[in-house]
DNA sequence: TGTATTAGCCTGTATATACAACTAATGTAA
DNA sequence: TTACATTAGTTGTATATACAGGCTAATACA
């Protein structure tokens, strides 16, 4: 594809991407020193330097002088840091989060579904529908689906204990987004799961996501109107993390 | 306060930040190239280099080799880019833009208002009111206060001619928000001017911007649920922007 | 043994230097 | 005029070097 070669900071920054995505380096764990990168990659130590700083500024790394550097606790902050597990949320609030799974199953995607996740009607996606609770008040219903070959355990899981989102982030770091955020008037049965009184709105989030520019889920999640609210900072804000740790 | 300094970089991109908030350096306008820096603050060309390219990342400028470095068109590409403005956002899809001004006045703010921007009630704040039309149909109605200090000719504009987010972006960029997104059943007067049928929902955004930590404007905004939704990006796609321009 | 010092490794910053690639303007030859 | 080459200024990258400052563990000393 890309005729001429990645810049060698460039390189390094992937390289350590990459090992992060795959496992080879989880949260918390070591990442080679600068001085280390030099000897083995033969860069410069600024080279090596600049890789690892702008790996920090992107959320991936946590660096300390005199200690080293770390990979980012994806759990705590994410550089995809908007989309906090729902679960999180609630407990951080001091509520007490439980959930209602109502389905979970290996289907064949419909022609709208395969349309929308791009993929071909013979693939094979799992599904998962649930409810999230605040001190057992419905909080969000949860319409998912998921591509096999990207979470093969996927139907395994219960997702009692671990949420559907936590359990995708604990596989790869899910490196890109796009969520519309709509108003709506829910269908009858969102309704009643929602435990919503007659006519009364719903948020409504639809939300895709990619890890290494492959769409890997497909979620929509609905909120009780007068019962949540999708906060976002914008601006330096987000940037003062970096230097508050 | 702080009682170090800072580095070298960091003077550098303040200087410059600054100069674009009040107003010295305007959005396209040339920023002193790297040479230039070099010459006026003393500093090798790589800590300027270094202090150019963060705020290109950061958004704050556009930078091309073998042209030289400018502030970034905060109208096209914001570094708050997920706040667009209503109309460019109309305009952008091929509709035609038309708007209503409903109320614009200098007000004393109530006690929830006062509590809510964080000023005394002796204070005077301008509030409008006005409703944003995509061919001919209500797409959004403003209810926004301004803190009068900041835009002190915010009452003597032509809100027809230019939007209230476009006007206070033009006194200074606008460089931190929040924003609560929530869906809620409109009051009977909002519904009907957004020409809503009834029973149906409205997409309520609740926005506070700051310029250099100081809350200046505070608005309410709604949208008719079904012909409105809320965009957002999140992730590696808002940062390639720079490689793609 | 307990304490202070030192050595060594880490990141953070700063400089000087070099070359590559891109662009616009200019000069030059056909 | 046209086409091509040159030149100067810009950003982008890469290296080598240096020093400061934070931290830890080994060492030296009382």
């Amino acid at each position: 594809m890309q005729d001429k070669q990645l810049p060698r900071y460039q390189q390094l920054k992937e390289l350590i991407i990459n090992k992060i995505s795959n496992g080879d380096l989880k949260p918390l764990e070591r990442v080679p020193s600068e001085n280390q990168l030099v000897k083995m990659t033969g860069v410069s130590r600024m080279t090596a330097n600049r890789a690892l700083r702008e790996l920090n500024n992107e959320g991936y790394l946590d660096r300390k002088a005199g200690i080293g550097s770390f990979v980012s606790d994806f759990k705590v902050n994410s550089h995809l840091f908007e989309i906090k597990s729902i679960a999180d949320e609630i407990t951080s609030r001091g509520s007490t989060y439980s959930s209602e799974i109502l389905e979970q199953s290996l289907i064949q995607p419909s022609n709208d579904l395969s349309r929308k996740m791009k993929i071909n009607t013979t693939s094979q996606i799992f599904h998962i529908q649930m409810v999230h609770f605040e001190d057992s008040i419905p909080i969000q219903f949860e319409d998912r689906y998921v591509k096999r070959d990207f979470a093969p355990d996927f139907i395994k899981q219960d997702f009692s204990e671990i949420t559907p989102s936590a359990y995708l982030s604990s596989i790869s770091p899910l490196n890109e987004a796009e969520q519309v955020v709509s108003a709506i008037t829910p269908s009858l049965s969102i309704s009643e799961l929602l435990q919503m009184k007659k006519d009364k709105p719903c948020l409504l989030i639809t939300r895709k996501t990619w890890v290494r520019k492959v769409l890997v889920t497909y979620g929509k999640f609905y909120h009780p109107g007068d019962r949540y609210e999708l906060l976002g900072n914008y601006g330096p804000i987000m940037r003062k993390k970096l230097s508050n740790k």
